[in-house]
Formats: structure tokens, sequence, C-alpha cells
DNA sequence: CCTACATCGTTAGGCTGGCTAACGCAAGAG
DNA sequence: CTCTTGCGTTAGCCAGCCTAACGATGTAGG
């Protein structure tokens, strides 16, 4: 409260923050751990010839079963513009089968194969060794309360805020 | 274990994964969750006519004090091709000072001006609301938890792996 | 002094991911 | 039959991240 400021070669103007708050920012936190994150899985995924929407698109026909390309764009998060891109990349590899739904001639049935089923688990197994990297500072007990915090704030945002398709 | 696969119409074949993975993978709930963030501040930091870099770079002059360009850089992970522009928009605004370093005429030296300092305690306030709604499902206590799980990764990753210029 | 090398600010450009817009087609509602 | 909605597809924008190269300047070694 008292006037004490003025003093120029002082560079602390009256600031009583934490002082290194762009490290403890979250925003920054958080992006400066997804570009880490999406190195390492990029990265990984490259060494099998896949990418990140390859396994999310797979994963979620495994667990929902088969899908418009709409449908999977909505459980998926990937546009629908960008998604038929990744379901070409797919069905060249043999992993999705795009056949045209009889019942609604706009559709087509996405299906994963046998093979894409056999790629799947492997680019399970090779996700989770990535997250162990990932989260190796983390001792188990850690790794689940990271993990249900995140759910819990990704929760919040996208139900009051839609902004994203994803889920 | 008994061979009961083989029914085409279940799409499970055998996986006793936890349904679902995909998103409870952690690096997925990272990019959503930055994705979020990063509209978040970026959507805020617009009404006042600023962006994250700003900040960063005005945060980081008032802490570590004035710098070359290329320090700056290195404080703040913003790559020196990026950190002219920002300079430029910072400098036009009169929030920083660009001279040149009489001891090193390679380099410029910038300086945080007191409007400059101004503005930073606005966007302080600015990132602290923006903040708080960022972690508004979380208690006090699970907020600081979170922080220091994302900064204990972060370290772990930045040190071994200096990929970015972060820090 | 000369040479070799590193660093600085700057410009240019590439690549990727997220996102919007528009199209033609098909389905459903009134 | 028309209006609206949803579908798959193409095209393109924009921001962030990142590399390469340039001329100017500094540093170290012979």
């Amino acid at each position: 409260m008292t006037s004490r400021a003025e003093a120029a070669d002082m560079p602390y103007d009256g600031e009583t923050k934490t002082p290194d708050r762009l490290r403890r920012r979250a925003s920054r936190l958080l992006s400066g751990m997804t570009a880490q994150s999406d190195r390492l899985m990029n990265e990984g995924l490259a060494q099998v010839d896949a990418r990140k929407w390859h396994y999310a698109v797979l994963a979620s026909l495994q667990e929902h079963g088969p899908g418009s390309q709409a449908t999977l764009s909505r459980r998926t998060g990937i546009y629908r513009s960008d998604m038929v891109g990744v379901l070409n990349e797919l069905a060249e590899r043999g992993f999705v089968e795009r056949a045209p739904d009889p019942d609604d001639r706009r559709r087509n049935v996405i299906t994963i194969t046998a093979q894409g089923r056999r790629h799947l688990r492997r680019l399970d197994k090779v996700l989770d060794d990535l997250h162990d990297e990932l989260l190796a500072p983390l001792t188990p007990a850690e790794r689940d309360q990271f993990v249900q915090l995140l759910t819990r704030l990704l929760d919040h945002h996208t139900q009051q805020a839609p902004h994203l398709p994803i889920s």
C-alpha cells in the first residue's frame, strides 16, 4: 500500500505473484505436455505405419461396432471432412471395409476387418508401451489420479461447450 | 480361454481391455484438454487484444529482466523466427522496447516498458480468471496436485529430450 | 592479421491439425 | 412436391511448429 514503487531498476513493480507463473500456468503445462505426448505417440505409431486417427477409428469400431462415417466422426472427434482420408488409408491397408448402406443410400457402413482387429491389437500394445514412457515419472496411483483429473476436466468442458464433436 | 470366438456378429474378439480405452488414454485426454484450454485462453486473450505469446514474453521480461531476442526465445519456447513478429506486435503497442545492444552489435536488447507492465498485470488477471474457469471442476487441492503432476511429467520429458527450447 | 566457426536477427517457406464452406445426393417431414 | 436435414466428399483457410538460409557480427586459434 505504501508508496515504494518508482524504483526504476527494480523489475518487480509490487507484484507479489508466484515468481514462475509462466511455468506454473496450467494452460502452459498442458500444451507443453501435449506437445511432448503428441511427439511421442506420432513417432511411435509411425514405426508401425499408423497414426493416432487410425487407432481412434479402429478402437471405436471394435468397441461400438460398425457405423457410418458421420457416426465414426462423432465418436472419435475427427471431422467428417478429415475422416474421408483416414478411412481411405485404413481401407487401402485392408483394416476396414467401406460398403454402401442399403437402408440409407447416403451412408457408407464402415466395418473393421479381421486384419484390422489384429492391427488394433498391435496398436494397443504399442500405445501401452508409449504411455508407460509418457507417464514414467508417476506411480501407478498417481497415473490413475492424473487420468481421473483429466477426465473430469474434459467432461466438464465438453458437456457445457460442445465445441468439439469428441465422444 | 475356451474356444468361443468365431462368432462373427460379436465385435469383441476376446479383448479383455478396459472397454473405453479410447477415452481413457492419457494422450487423448491431454490433447482434448489442451484443445479446450487453448480455445479458452485464445478467446479470452483476444478480448484484450493479446495472444498467448504476448503474455509469455512480457512475463519472462518481468521475471528475468531484459534480454536479447534469442534469450527470450529460449526462455519462452518461442522460435526465434517467430519471436520477430511477436516483438513487432508488442513494440507497436508500446509494451516493449527494442534497442541495439552496444556490447554486441548483433543483438537487440528487449526491455519491458511501464505500459507493458501495466498490460501484463491486466493479462495476469485475465489469465487467472480463465484458469479458474478451466479448472472449475477441481478443488483447490486437486488443482495443485494437477499442476504438480503436470510439472513433474513435463520436467521429466524436457530434461532428457530437449526437443523443445521451452524453459 | 587471417581463417574458421558460432551466434544474432530476419525472411521465407513447409507441414500438420483443426476447422469452415460448399457441393450433389438422398431421406424424412409437412 | 417442396423444405429441411443429414450424408460423403472436395477444397481451402489459418495457426503452430519447425527448418533453412542470409548477411552481419562476434570469438578462438594459428
